[in-house]
DNA sequence: TTTACATCACGTCAGCAGGG
DNA sequence: CCCTGCTGACGTGATGTAAA
């Protein structure tokens, strides 16, 4: 993931730095959004609102590596990795544990059609016996 | 009401597979 | 070979339920 430009207004953040006019780096915290966007030279600016819901809408943001120096700055950035990587791993699994819920329910129900259809098969097999069976008296 | 147990949803880690 | 997503396994907290 890498900073591919301005995020759009109304994007949520899921992690985004930045370097602002001063050269200080800036990190927001996760699921806060962007409400104003404004391109003033070649530095586009924007407006973070406060996070709301907590949940990611997809447009990541990355500082460029050649803007971290420090022991602290390239402790954060593997902090943030870190966060990024749980994060995804989060709603991965949440993903996946839904798929499977679906999958077990489809074969559940799978099952019961099958043994409805068993029952009739076994209820066919044994009136067609009693037509082909010899009578006996 | 309390307690013990079962079930569920979740977060995290580890390992694997596929793509670039 | 590295990165990334997927998924099984494990631990944990919340909630429901039956028995004392």
């Amino acid at each position: 993931m890498t900073n591919s430009g301005a995020p759009p207004p109304g994007a949520t953040i899921v992690q985004y730095a930045a370097q602002s006019a001063d050269g200080t780096q800036q990190f927001f915290v996760p699921g806060s959004q962007v409400v104003v966007q404004a391109a003033t030279g070649d530095m586009p600016t924007y407006q973070i609102r406060a996070p709301t819901t907590g949940l990611p809408q997809g447009v990541v943001m990355a500082a460029s590596p050649g803007s971290l120096h420090s022991p602290q700055q390239l402790a954060e950035e593997a902090t943030r990795k870190r966060e990024l990587r749980l994060m995804k791993n989060r709603e991965a699994a949440k993903e996946c544990r839904r798929r499977k819920k679906e999958y077990v329910k489809c074969l559940e129900s799978r099952v019961a059609v099958l043994e409805v259809q068993n029952k009739k098969l076994i209820e066919e097999l044994e009136t067609l016996k009693d037509i082909c069976s010899p009578k006996t008296n």
